[in-house]
This record gives structure tokens, C-alpha cells and sequence, in this order.
RNA sequence: GGCGAUGUGGUGAAAUUGGUAGACACGCUACUUUGAGGUGGUAGUGCCGCUUUAGGUAUGGGAGUUCGAAUCUCCCCAUCGUCACCA
């Protein structure tokens, strides 16, 4: 038995013992409730941990722990979302596999991690590169071809059920998710097609599917990129610049799921600025078709898409996008030199330049005319970088009066701004968007209100079928290829048909998986192919057929991998349906906001569409989600006085009267922002050792900064430092202390002895260190101790199940100070103390366990204290006395007394009518156990 | 510009339905314990004012609701996140 705190054998003993035992091994038990209680899985980079990362894995391993000790069957586990670039451009320049390199870094989070103490079950690790793995991304990728989205039915399908449908009826009438361009077909067509020709015609609805789109095409990376990996026209890794280019890709329907994934949001329990953000990137907007003719052009209508259908009559204008497909032919030969010269100029623009010329007005007059299809207006047609090509039908009609872009277009070409409603107030000086009023100057719609209109106008469009009630959707389908060599393959093949066109097959699911062939260079070919077409001589389909060549993105293995888990060495299905049956979605998910529209995104499409084919139980796969804040470095400074014959630093507070320049410092060499100055000297060869420091009270005090965490910062915190110099329990209540998990916050070393002193004085109250003895007793609890720890019970459970993992810490510490103050060493109030301690401090509550008598290990899965009301119950309660609302004095009463005997005797007070100096109080307001207030007029 | 969030001592923060603002901790000051300690203990610490006692004032700023506002409403300012000409 150790009767001193010596927490680094302390921590080692008990990590092997709960390794040896399995402590923390889940099964299913249907005897249990469930809970799910996942992380976001890191990628293994080589840098290893630093100490913001296991933030959100402390505060999930706090949950498992007391979920266990409320009798809850847990499961939490851990993996590597392991493929992805970094490993790949590092064997691009060391010509190592990057298996290796991946294989090296697991080791290293998974050594990291161990140290930490949490409670993972680690038989269930995944690897998101590991074959075993990623043959079941490669059967969804495969279920996801199989299948079409039946809008009818508003459910992904299999094609099966497709071919039925075309069989009997054709495609004239089919709600399915698909491009709006695809030939509508009959019956009698398809059932004359041959098997070929019917195979290509179905590509064009399945989920999974081939498409010429414009992509995000990084050349220096030499891939695609998605949406989301793109910030301000360069690539989110590496920040290299971003081309739109043309590209035959494999692509997701997730547009098919759009409505739902907004449904879905209202169902779960996660932050309204993170479900605000997916909503945003959806972009729902319900609004109106709108054909309009071109003068001359007989043959061709104009489509537009517009919100305010009701201001039809307010049209002066109308604008196409530059990079709209029929600008040739609508340009007049006596524009076609403005037109030229303005599509010249936007193309030379980047995203930036766009960006930030928001503000201004750009656009040129084509010549052309269409005519407004209500009032049969002629309305010119300008082109304006406004509009946007990818949104909408890459037209509107412009509307001064009501959009105030609109306005500044029509102020900056001089057309007229119509008034069309009488709710509209000075329509000269700026737009007013109003639905208010009735609409004037508008035809069929005069004297109306804006629900009526709108409705009058699209019954009015959609009998004449110049225009139709429509939602637009922001969200574009999903890219999934990347020309990358370290990503899944795709289980595809390409097989010619007679005239020689490609077709791609799947390979069959007994293949699975698809493993990566060994190439020789991690680069894309000579031709330019990606990585894979190296190994093209041998990776072919039954040594026949070309493999496709582009592997998945990031987002495939990490989109169902909470499924994976739950059933990790099962190899005749991703999961058990008695697994997948038990512990269904998961409880609580803790990660960073920055995967908000990424992977939470892209995992609910997925989850959804399991659902639909009936493989799993829940539609929406994450119950509960908390965002942890990001940890910002906290870098500190010294100052170096300029032009001085000797080097001389100077101290944070007098820096002021020299001219200094300030340099980073390492922020281990610091502590409470006072420099080691020894340390620095010999840490620094550009300091010599005759160095001046003009010190302030004895010390040198550093400037102090918020940034980045960074190593070129010298700020970078690193977790195995302060687990060999605190250990891993001090480490993990000092973060949960810092603050509110979802804040960001800034990491600062300084008052971690704080949360190391608080385990002291825990170890203090089982054990005497000086004497080198235990002091617990066994004698019986007194009314004031079971007071101190009912208090604690209490408030450590609502917090709990409020995420509040700081003030627990808080809780916790007033409770050893009053047992402390109480010299209280009773077993009893003790035992339950160290219940409460052991999610945040489990080594040691694991010791002290074992010193209060129990068996080794067996807190983890012992009954969490229960709180009882009674100890708490007071005689006496100090009401707070105010005088409005001013507190004054305190006075005690009965804590059953009626608020009418509380006012009498605050009354009769002497202290009071002190207060009161003759004065009559005009109310006097006692509310029960909380305070009195006495109303004295003005 | 839209949307979302945040703003409390020297610092991190607390105040769960409006009811004693600053719990808990760091830091600092003084005393004390120990052979020694990044030790233990005691007292103090929002700001202004006072020898002490009072007292005044205070949750980004301003207004409002209320007996009573950090908390609710409105306006403004600042910071962070996010989307960014979305028709």
C-alpha cells in the first residue's frame, strides 16, 4: 500500500491492470440500458498529441466512466481516420509506403492516449485503411450504385425496383432523383433497348454515379477537391490555388437527401449555431420558375428563379450570368465588343478580387430584349458577375424597388425603379424589400396581399406552363473521386461496350475487398493520370478490364464508422443486426465544429441511406453532439532593447522606456509568466551568457499573447511534459477545470497546480504522508459531514448531466476543503467521495479504493452515490434583507416560517428600522427561502 | 452584408426557473510551518473612499420591463465563428 502520492507508479499500475483485465470491454447486454458515447477519431498525424486535442476525450472518457457507475452498458471507443494526404506527400518525397508512416503515428496516439488513462475498449480500434475495414466503405460505395432515390416513396431504392418501373410504365412520369437533362423515356423504348443501352440509361439515377461536373482542381496537390476544402479560392490543406475544371468524376446524390437532412436537424440535441450552419449550407429556398420569351428568338425561353414571384410587375431588367451558355447568341453585333471586353475583364478576377468588391456595381447591355410574360413589358438583358453561373438557372430578373442589389444595378445603367406596393417607402433612395400592403401597377395582382398574390401568380404561370412553384437547394451533389493513391478504391471496373463506349461494373461482393496495388512512385503518371494508372499493367479485372483509377475522399471512411464499432471483427457484415439492434446510434459525439458541414454532414447522408435499405435502426446517427473549443496557444515574450552594444532584455513592465523589439519565448521555460533566465541562456545560442536583464522585483516578467498553437510560436503545450510532471489525473481535472468544454479558450499552464494540490489534499484525507499511515475510521458520519457530501452528491450529478464539466471540478473541491475543515477520515462519507472523483480521476480513485478495503478495480463498474434530500434539510434559512433591492443585512428565521410572520419580525427588526429611519415601507415583498425585499417610496 | 455565438476582477471562471454578483482556482500581499520543496497552514484581495467605522459604485455602452436584472425586451459597440453577390 502507498501511503504517499506518487502518481506516476500509481497511474502505470492501474493502466496495466485494466489492460490485463479488460476493464472497460463492451458487450451487448440486453439485461443494460446502452450508452453510445463516441469521439471524433483523429487523424494520425506525425506530430503527435499536443494538449488541446484530448479536451474533448477527457470530457467523453468523465461521461463513459459515470455512465458505468449509473449501471449503463458503455461503449467507447477509439480509432484513426488514417487515410489522407499528409502521409501520402511524405511518401511522395521519401518514397516510404504510407502504411508505414501511418502505422508509426498509430502507435505513437495509441502510447499518448494509453498515458491519458481513458477508458476505451480497445479490442474494438478501427483503421480506416485497413482492408478489413475498408472492404465494407467499398460495399457501401456498392450499395449506393445499386440504388436510385424514388421520390414517391421519399426513400433510396434498390434498381431492381427501377427497372421494374421502366419496364411497365417508362420514365415519362417518374419521381426520381435525378440530372434534370436525362430523356424521358417510354415503356415500349426501354423494353426495346438492348442490355447494354439499358445499363447505360440507368446509370444516370443511381446514387453513386459518373458525371462530367465542374470540380475544384488543385493542380499542385493534382486533385479534386470538395466544397468544404476549399476556403477563399485556395486549397484548405496547403493553401494552393484552386481551378474550376471539367472532369468526369464519380459523384454522390446526396442532393436526393436534401429535404431530409434538414428535417432530420430538428430531431437531435446539438448546438443551434452548428444545425444553423448545416441549414446554410442546404440552402433551402422555396420560389418560382419563370420563363420569359427573347424578342426574335422563338425557339428559346429564358429561366429564371425567383423568391418574390409577387414582384413580377417591379421587373426592369434582366441579368444572365457571364458564364451563361447562350450569351454568344444573345449579344447584338453592336454590344459585342462591350460584352467581350466585360467577360474578359470577370474571368480575370479571382475569388478574392470578387470577395472583396462586393460593393460595386459591374455589368454590361447585351441588346437584347426578353418580355416580361405578365404585362408583356420588353425588358433589356444585361450580363453581371452577380449572378452566379452554379445557382438557381443562372438568370434573374431584376427587381429594384424591392432587392437593394438590384436597385444599385438599376441606379448604376440608369433603368426605372416601379413601385408595386403601396407599403413601399422611399423606393428613390433605396430598396425596400416589404411584403406588406397591396400591390399597385401589377395587373391580375392589384390590390392584393402578398400571400394571395403569390398564390394567383403561379396558378396564373402554371396553367399557360410558362413557370412552375419550385424549391432550389444551395448543396451540390457530393465529388467523390480523388486522384490520390493513399484513399479506397473504388470496387469498380470499366468493361466497352459494341461501339466502344466504357461502362463501369462493379466487381462482386465476394471480391472484397479491393486491396491498393503497390506502385513505384506515390505521383501522378506521365500522362497525368492519377497514382494508380502505374500500376495499370497488372491492376485490371480479372486481368482483363481497367480498375477505376481515382481512390475515395477523406469523408468515405469516416461516414459510417460509429457502425463499425459496434460489431469491429465481424466479417460477414459491417456490423450484426444484433448489434446495430442494440446499441443503435450514438448518445453523445464530442468533436470539433470545424467537420459542421463536412463529415456531419456527409455521415448523416450516409446513415440515411443505410436506413433506407434497412440496415440500420436510427435515422439520424448522433443523438447528442457538443462541439469542444479549440485551444489556442498562450505564447509568451521577452524584450530585446535595440542598438544597445550589449545583448540586455528587459522586463515586461519597464519595457516601456526603452525601444525594444519582441521576440517569442518558449512557454516551458516560463511559469506565471516569470523566466527562467538561466534556461534561456542555455537554451538559446543566439543569447550569450553575458546577457544584461533588467529585472523588476528580482524577476523577469514576460508579455503574454492569445495565438495559434504553433511550434513556431515556442507555445506548443505537450501532454507527456505534464503527465510526467503532474500526472495524467492532475492533466485531466485541470482541463475539464479551464472552462465550458464548448468555449475556446486559451491554454495556459500557469494554475495546473491548483487541480494538483485539490488531489493532494483527496490523498491527504485517506492518508497521513509524514507519518507514513493510513488515518481512515470507521465511526459513523455526522449530520454536518453527510450535509458536505449530499451537497456535492447532488450538484455532481446535475452538472453531469448538464455537460458541466468545470463546476463538477469546482463541486468536488469544496467538498475535500469542508471535509478537510471537518478532519473528516469516516469510510463511509469517503467511499462515496471517491465515487464521485473517479471519472475525472481514476488512477487515483482506483488507489484509494483499494485503501478504503475494496476489491482492486471493481470502482469502475461499483453504483454511483445516491442523493439523499433529507441530510439537507435546514431549521433555520438567512434571508438576504433588502431595501429596493439593495441587500443591507442578513437575518435568520425559521425556514417554515409564512412569509406574513418573516415580514412581521423583519419589521420589529432593530437593525432594520435603523434602516427604515422612520420611514414607512410601501411594500414589502418576502419570497419563501430566498430573500425580502422592502419598497420604500421615492 | 446575412446567420450564429460571446462580452463579468490582475487571470481562468461561477451564479441551473429574474432573488446576497465574483463561488472554485490561479496570481498577489502579510504572517506562519518545514532540514528542504512548484510543501502545509492562517488572514487579506472587484473598484473608489475611510485611521477605523460607515458608505458609494460595479457584469461592453445606452434605454426599458420589474419590488428586484449578469439573467428578460429594444438600440448601439466590440470580439469570435460561419457562409459569403444564393436571386
Amino acid at each position: 500500500m502507498r501511503s504517499e502520492y506518487q502518481f506516476r507508479e500509481i497511474e502505470k499500475a492501474w493502466q496495466g491492470f485494466w489492460e490485463q483485465n479488460q476493464t472497460f470491454k463492451a458487450q451487448v447486454n440486453p439485461n443494460k440500458p446502452k450508452y453510445y458515447v463516441l469521439d471524433m477519431f483523429p487523424y494520425p498525424s506525425g506530430a503527435g498529441l499536443h494538449v488541446g486535442h484530448p479536451l474533448g476525450y477527457i470530457a467523453s472518457d468523465i461521461m463513459a466512466r459515470y455512465k458505468r457507475l449509473q449501471g449503463y452498458e458503455v461503449l467507447h471507443p477509439m480509432g484513426f481516420d488514417s487515410f489522407g494526404l499528409p502521409a501520402e506527400q511524405y511518401a511522395i518525397q521519401t518514397g516510404q509506403h504510407p502504411a508505414i508512416t501511418t502505422e508509426q503515428n498509430i502507435t505513437r496516439y495509441i502510447e499518448q492516449l494509453k498515458n491519458m488513462g481513458f477508458s476505451f475498449d480497445w479490442t474494438r480500434e478501427v483503421r480506416t485503411s485497413d482492408p478489413a475495414y475498408y472492404k465494407w466503405t467499398q460495399w457501401i460505395f456498392m450499395q449506393l450504385f445499386n440504388s436510385w432515390y424514388n421520390q414517391e416513396a421519399d426513400k433510396a431504392e434498390s434498381v431492381d425496383t427501377l427497372k421494374s418501373i421502366l419496364a411497365s410504365k417508362g420514365s415519362i412520369g417518374l419521381k426520381a432523383v435525378c440530372e434534370d437533362d436525362v430523356e424521358r423515356i417510354s415503356a415500349d423504348a426501354w423494353n426495346a433497348m438492348g442490355e447494354e443501352e439499358q445499363y447505360a440509361y440507368l446509370l444516370n439515377f443511381r446514387l453513386a454515379y459518373l458525371d462530367d461536373s465542374v470540380v475544384n482542381w488543385c493542380p499542385q496537390l493534382g486533385t479534386v477537391l470538395a466544397n468544404d476544402e476549399v476556403k477563399d479560392g485556395l486549397s484548405e490543406r496547403g493553401g494552393y490555388p484552386v481551378e474550376q475544371k471539367k472532369m468526369r468524376q464519380w459523384s454522390m446524390r446526396i442532393t436526393a437527401y436534401a429535404d431530409r437532412l434538414l428535417r432530420g436537424l430538428e430531431e437531435v440535441d446539438w448546438s443551434d449555431s452548428l444545425k444553423e450552419q448545416q441549414r446554410n449550407w442546404i440552402g433551402k429556398s422555396i420560389g418560382t420558375d419563370v420563363e420569359f420569351a427573347i424578342e426574335g428568338i422563338s425557339d428559346k425561353k429564358i429561366k429564371v428563379f425567383t423568391t418574390r414571384v409577387d414582384t413580377i410587375y417591379g421587373v426592369s431588367f434582366m441579368v444572365l450570368a457571364p458564364e451563361h451558355e447562350w450569351v454568344a447568341e444573345l449579344t447584338k453585333p453592336e454590344q459585342q465588343a462591350d460584352v467581350d471586353a466585360y467577360i474578359t475583364w470577370t474571368k480575370s478576377r479571382s475569388e478574392l478580387d470578387r470577395v472583396s468588391e462586393v460593393k460595386t456595381v459591374s455589368g454590361v447591355f447585351t441588346g437584347s430584349y426578353v418580355i416580361n410574360p405578365l404585362n408583356n413589358e420588353r425588358v433589356p438583358l444585361f450580363l453581371a458577375d452577380y449572378v452566379l453561373a452554379g445557382y438557381g438557372t443562372g438568370a434573374v430578373m431584376g427587381v429594384p424597388s424591392g432587392d437593394q442589389r438590384d436597385w444599385n444595378f438599376a441606379k448604376h445603367f440608369d433603368l426605372p425603379i416601379p413601385a408595386i406596393l403601396d407599403a413601399q417607402k422611399d423606393i428613390e433612395k433605396q430598396a425596400d424589400n416589404t411584403k406588406e400592403g397591396k400591390y399597385i401597377n401589377s395587373g391580375i395582382i392589384n390590390g392584393m396581399g402578398y400571400k394571395e398574390a403569390t398564390n394567383t401568380l403561379i396558378q396564373w404561370l402554371e396553367e399557360r406552363e410558362i413557370g412552375k412553384g419550385k424549391v432550389q437547394y444551395r448543396m451540390r451533389n457530393a465529388v467523390f473521386s480523388r486522384q490520390r493513391y493513399w484513399g479506397e478504391p473504388v470496387p469498380v471496373y470499366f468493361k466497352p461496350t459494341a461501339s466502344g463506349q466504357l461502362l463501369p461494373y462493379l466487381i462482386q461482393e465476394s471480391e472484397l475487398p479491393l486491396e491498393l496495388p503497390k506502385i513505384d512512385k506515390y505521383l501522378p503518371t506521365e500522362t497525368g493520370e492519377p497514382p494508380l494508372g502505374r500500376a495499370a499493367d497488372s491492376w485490371k479485372y480479372q486481368g482483363q478490364y481497367d480498375y477505376e483509377w481515382s481512390t475515395m475522399p477523406g469523408w468515405a471512411g469516416s461516414s459510417w464508422y460509429w457502425y463499425r464499432y459496434m460489431d469491429a471483427q465481424n466479417d460477414a457484415a459491417f456490423a450484426s443486426a444484433e448489434a446495430v439492434n442494440y446499441w443503435k446510434a450514438v448518445d453523445l459525439y464530442i468533436g470539433g465544429s470545424e467537420h459542421a458541414t463536412g463529415h456531419l454532414l456527409y455521415s448523416r447522408f450516409w446513415n440515411k441511406f443505410l436506413k433506407d435499405l434497412g440496415y440500420v435502426a436510427e435515422e439520424e446517427f448522433a443523438k447528442k453532439l457538443i462541439n469542444q473549443g479549440m485551444i489556442q496557444g498562450r505564447s509568451n515574450f521577452v524584450y530585446r532593447v535595440k542598438n544597445s552594444d550589449q545583448v540586455t532584455f528587459v522586463s515586461h513592465g519597464l519595457k516601456d522606456q526603452y525601444d525594444v523589439a519582441a521576440l517569442h519565448v518558449d512557454v516551458n521555460i516560463v511559469e506565471n509568466d516569470f523566466l527562467d533566465v538561466e534556461e534561456f541562456k542555455r537554451s538559446r545560442n543566439d543569447v550569450p551568457a553575458d546577457a544584461q536583464f533588467i529585472l523588476e522585483d528580482g524577476k523577469y516578467v514576460c508579455g503574454w499573447e492569445v495565438e495559434k498553437m504553433s511550434k513556431s510560436k515556442f507555445n506548443v503545450v505537450n501532454p507527456d511534459d505534464l503527465i510526467a510532471k503532474y500526472g495524467a489525473d492532475t492533466l485531466r481535472v485541470y482541463e475539464m477545470f479551464l472552462g465550458p468544454l464548448e468555449q475556446f479558450k486559451p491554454w495556459n499552464t500557469n494554475s495546473i497546480s491548483g487541480s494538483h494540490n485539490f488531489l493532494r489534499k483527496v490523498w491527504r484525507l485517506f492518508f497521513d504522508e509524514q507519518a507514513q499511515k493510513s488515518v481512515l475510521v470507521d465511526a459513523p458520519a455526522t449530520p454536518e459531514e453527510l450535509k458536505v457530501l449530499h451537497t456535492a452528491i447532488r450538484k455532481v450529478q446535475d452538472d453531469l448531466d448538464r455537460y458541466s464539466f468545470n463546476t463538477v471540478v469546482s463541486t468536488l473541491m469544496i467538498c475535500v476543503n469542508d471535509l478537510g475543515q471537518l478532519k473528516c477520515h469516516k469510510k463511509s462519507v469517503l467511499r462515496e467521495l471517491v465515487l464521485l472523483l473517479s471519472p475525472y480521476a481514476p488512477h487515483m480513485a482506483e488507489e484509494l479504493w483499494l485503501a478504503l478495503g475494496e476489491e482492486a478495480g471493481s470502482i469502475s463498474h461499483a453504483k454511483f452515490p445516491v442523493f439523499n434530500p433529507e441530510f439537507l434539510v435546514e431549521n433555520e434559512f438567512n434571508y438576504p434583507i433588502s431595501f429596493n433591492g439593495k441587500v443591507k443585512l442578513t437575518l435568520a428565521f425559521s425556514a417554515t416560517a409564512s412569509p406574513a410572520e418573516v415580514e412581521a419580525a423583519v419589521l420589529a427588526n432593530e437593525q432594520v428600522q435603523k434602516h427604515l429611519d422612520g420611514k414607512a415601507p410601501s411594500k414589502v415583498i418576502v419570497v419563501p427561502k430566498r430573500i425580502v425585499n422592502i419598497v420604500l417610496g421615492k
